[in-house]
DNA sequence: TTGTATGCGTTATCAA
DNA sequence: TTGATAACGCATACAA
């Protein structure tokens, strides 16, 4: 692909060589940056002229518009979003605050809502607080690059940091966390929902002995769960017809419910029923007890999952679970900030997605 | 969080309401920006000596520096990188051009790189290719942010598209891909090792009819693994000693494995040992085997994987495989941004990292 | 060590 | 419908 420009062309220059230990002077030849101005020159218009042709105003005579966009394409001119940003003092840039891509759930939500931002012609930047300690000035780093909006998939920001975003108009979306944040909207799945349906069907088992199983200090969603769980059997526990046991584990992943398995399962009085706060410490949980205790799944021991991430469905573990759809989460999501993005002013929404039960083999 | 700003402060103007079906006017005090000027103005210096302090240049009094940067705390100020990035026509933005988050060694890469992103002090700015065709306009529209420079994951960026990079001193990074783009540094995982040993693994093993199972079309690094895959049993190959038969699937996951296995296993002469290109493949596969044809793994079908993903650790697989390091990738790929970053001038590389065989119980 | 003036590439405002 | 010009917020060369 040959260098097409009409102007002046190449600079010449060579980049300078810093000689250090094995490195090489490589002389490569610069070129300047195609900007509006050498569109406009080329195109005989003025800036604005072409500003407003590639911005898609109405208000442009199509010949003009036909020949400016000729000129663009065939000057390379890639317009420049910071540039553009300046002014608008907004950028199409999504902040996403995650923490660690370990947890196979978020990954799955995070791989729908990145598909989803981009198709709504934005951009994702991620910003990861795997230290929630610095959760809240990662937070405010992002007004650094004037983005249009944040989503929060994980930790749950103070209530004050609110204000910093509402005062500058940036709409912050809280995804399965706690809806302490003011002036953002929350999406959560049913987490009461999936608790009863948890509850109900390992009743419905004959179990006696039930758990839950979940990672110690909890979270929103898991804590949610548990006590939507526990509340279900409130009638069969009050009349003895089974017995509860709150389990936790170090952490919310596949080992930390192997773990937990090694620790409270194959004793005498042990659980036979355990809900877990998400599939992948059930997978562990599970493991632990098949491969380890010698366990018969759901023979001597049934277990619940939640989320139905795809490795539940898989032929090696084939987990009943409650599941609940990244792809609707991110549709809503998305849905929600652009809604306030273009300007609408809806008031702070609580949405609750509904679960399902997926009854495979565990139970 | 009360208002601390010390200047006019309040605008006092409203957001427009406009009102549509199920919205609401809410209104809220809005707030203008804080900026160099505000914090100039506050601490009674000039907006350069602003600039200064924050951007830490050595060449100013302590005691001035102590002031200004007090003041910026206290009036919330935060710099604005895309009016910064407007001079210094660098962002500290880097891309991420990836397909999808389903592939899990991709996403464990993507785990480390983008930690290893933000340690350096840089913001990964994600984008998504799963249509291979948007690759070179995606790739295209990164330079409309400014960004410091980028790093592909998926697919392989046309060669051409090497020189708008180029000219703009913009470094590529590719890892795990083709090395087709001029200028790019390319970070590969030592493939042939990698098929070498799950070869000499397999032909230890005793079984004689081997295969290599990837996805139709194969990639870059599949083909390479299979090729050095049958260089390394072309003796056996050539004295009649093992049978070697080309499998594919559908797609590079888990059913494409499993999928896969229901087609190729259980009847005469069906392969006995298979090394698959990469571990979720033959995940699916050996559940396939295990689960839907009553196979023993390994007495009647031996597995080898690559990469070494979480999953084949875990006590359900327990899968052989050769193993690479996202850690390390992620590392050396950061590492080579920070020097192309800064200005050095050096040579495009091609490294090359080692892989290892973990040995577990599927060969 | 600090202040002043200029420019980065775009969009918005106003004039024609 | 188009052009000229002024911001946007910062960094930097130059002056003091």
């Amino acid at each position: 692909m040959s260098c097409q420009c009409g102007h002046d062309g190449w600079t010449g220059e060579k980049t300078v060589s810093k000689p250090k230990n094995g490195t090489v002077a490589a002389p490569v030849l610069r070129h300047h940056t195609v900007t509006s101005a050498d569109v406009a020159r080329e195109a005989g218009v003025a800036r604005s002229t072409v500003s407003r042709c590639l911005s898609g105003d109405s208000r442009i005579s199509e010949a003009t518009r036909d020949r400016v966009v000729a000129t663009a394409e065939r000057l390379g001119y890639q317009i420049n979003k910071i540039a553009r940003s300046m002014n608008t003092r907004k950028s199409d840039l999504i902040g996403l605050v995650t923490s660690g891509l370990s947890d196979p759930f978020r990954v799955e939500f995070l791989d729908h809502l990145i598909a989803a931002i981009q198709q709504a012609g934005f951009r994702p930047l991620v910003i990861d607080v795997s230290d929630p300690a610095l959760m809240e000035t990662s937070m405010l780093n992002l007004l650094q690059y004037q983005i249009a909006g944040i989503v929060v998939t994980s930790g749950s920001p103070p209530p004050a940091i609110g204000q910093h975003f509402l005062r500058r108009d940036v709409p912050v979306v809280l995804v399965n966390r706690a809806g302490l944040l003011e002036g953002a909207d929350v999406i959560n799945c049913d987490n009461i929902a999936g608790g009863q349906l948890a509850a109900e069907i390992l009743l419905a088992s004959g179990k006696r002995r039930l758990g839950f199983l979940n990672m110690r200090g909890g979270t929103y969603s898991g804590n949610a769960r548990g006590e939507a769980f526990v509340a279900a059997i409130a009638p069969e526990l009050a009349s003895g017809a089974v017995s509860f046991t709150p389990l936790s584990c170090n952490s919310a992943d596949y080992d930390g419910g192997f773990q937990a398995g090694l620790k409270f399962l194959g004793k005498e009085n042990a659980p036979d029923a355990i809900f877990c706060g998400k599939d992948h410490i059930a997978l562990g949980l599970m493991d632990a007890a098949r491969f380890e205790l010698g366990l018969k799944v759901p023979d001597d021991l049934a277990i619940v999952g939640f989320d139905d991430i795809v490795a539940a469905g898989q032929r090696a573990y084939r987990l009943t679970t409650i599941a609940q759809s990244p792809a609707r989460l991110a549709a809503l999501t998305i849905g929600r900030l652009k809604q306030r993005i273009a300007g609408e002013v809806i008031r702070d929404e609580r949405l609750i997605l509904p679960v399902e039960l997926v009854r495979r083999e565990t139970v």
